[in-house]
DNA sequence: GAATTGGTTTGATCCACATCAACATTTTCA
DNA sequence: TGAAAATGTTGATGTGGATCAAACCAATTC
């Protein structure tokens, strides 16, 4: 694993309006807000960094300062043990919000890598709090984004600790079709950035049993697999993968 | 499992001053507030719930309206499958905050049942909304005890994707005893309000494996067990159980 | 276009934990 | 108080996924 590298920062003020013209603006923070407060938000954003694959936007015990909202390319979140043991907590894509793990103690508790080039924009803690005392759909509408990610992690705590390994799969390729599809992309086919061994990090499964799980929903013609291009050709047959009987 | 009831309510005008003399105003939602403007809370914290063993304060698809500070007692949040294969998410005790699933759908995502007769603060979401865009410091702790929701269910998720057994009960014994101590109880013995099946759905193993692991703590001089009681013999022993070899 | 590198697939074997089973102990409540 | 139900312990056995090992494939790099 290389060192954290410096991300690049760009002035946004030049491309007036940052948040005003972003296309992602129904699903980020601006959602629900007025055009007027939507100006007000721009004020606050006003730096975006591209992120190289493989270099990360934080690192766990860095000093907590912004939050980053992903504007393009995809994320994950690690945690590593004191032993070398790591586990991905999360992958994120356009529209999610990063860092409010470090929230709670002033300092980050885990690593936000790009997994490819990846561009977020910079939303310093403290103006949004600010700003967000000031309009109430803002502080609402962040409010709703930890809850959810309350709930996601639940999520992830049922899969973990109490489905079989079909069964995690198939969740996670739903789950992922699922948030393409809400992204305007094809929720039956796409291309995984991440490896199978990250794949098996965040499912709690051995790369192996990934690539063995991949083979096996292909046989059942649940799924076409080609390396990272996946087609779902069964989406029904995946989700009675789910909460069925092992055999 | 049996169907929810309803829980009692208490009108706290009665006793003068709810937050302001509640002795866990240091680890509750009043952390860091002035004496004035804890008696701000005290307008908004206007019930509390007395909550049977059993009992819920909330279920899965309940419409959202208010968080709930626990005052007293012992809960566990489940979440259940279609197919009745059911997680328990969490163990939360006196200081902690339900409830916070459900602001991102406005209906909750698990059921709070409580393992102990216990009692908790009903906190009205929308009046909170109001205050803390009014107090800075209110706006502050709430989102820091959303956080570190967010980095104790990471710590979750590294434990069930991540650990062995004897590393998962370990951590889960080291963390009661920690809590206990912060809440001025000691860290070395305690009794355990919960069934082995429930810690080990938290743990994602079963009950078996629970047991045996306790006997085999036992036996290893780490802790004494008997039934629910637990001293803690040998911490650092336990400490080392993480990220020990298997073996 | 050969060689290197990082990632993936597949087979053979192993083991940690699940499952099944029997019994012990504690709690509940008639 | 005593019978039934719930919970906990321990042993014997089974298995899903881990581990070990060997190719294979695609993308870089020289």
């Amino acid at each position: 694993m290389s060192a954290p590298k410096l991300a690049k920062v760009i002035d946004i003020h030049a491309l007036k309006n940052a948040c005003s013209n972003c296309s992602l603006r129904e699903m980020c923070l601006p959602t629900g807000l007025s055009h007027d407060e939507i100006e007000k938000l721009d004020q606050m954003v006003y730096t975006r960094k591209r992120v190289k694959r493989g270099d990360s936007v934080y690192r766990s015990e860095e000093k907590f300062g912004s939050l980053y909202a992903l504007r393009s390319g995809f994320f994950k979140t690690t945690l590593v043990m004191e032993d070398g043991r790591d586990q991905v907590t999360g992958f994120h894509m356009a529209g999610d919000m990063l860092g409010m793990d470090g929230i709670g103690s002033d300092q980050h508790s885990c690593n936000a890598v790009a997994l490819e080039d990846s561009e977020v924009c910079v939303i310093p803690y403290a103006r949004l709090e600010e700003l967000s005392r000031e309009l109430y759909v803002l502080q609402q509408h962040f409010h709703k984004v930890m809850s959810r990610e309350i709930v996601r992690e639940h999520g992830v705590m049922l899969l973990l600790g109490s489905m079989r390994a079909e069964e995690r799969l198939a969740a996670f390729l739903l789950n992922l079709s699922q948030r393409f599809a809400s992204r305007g992309y094809s929720p039956s086919e796409f291309n995984l950035r991440m490896t199978r061994e990250e794949i098996g990090s965040y499912l709690g499964l051995k790369l192996e049993t990934v690539s063995r799980t991949f083979s096996k929903f292909q046989e059942d013609g649940l799924i076409g697999v080609q390396q990272k291009n996946i087609r779902i050709l069964d989406s029904n047959g995946l989700k009675s993968v789910l909460g069925r009987d092992p055999g």
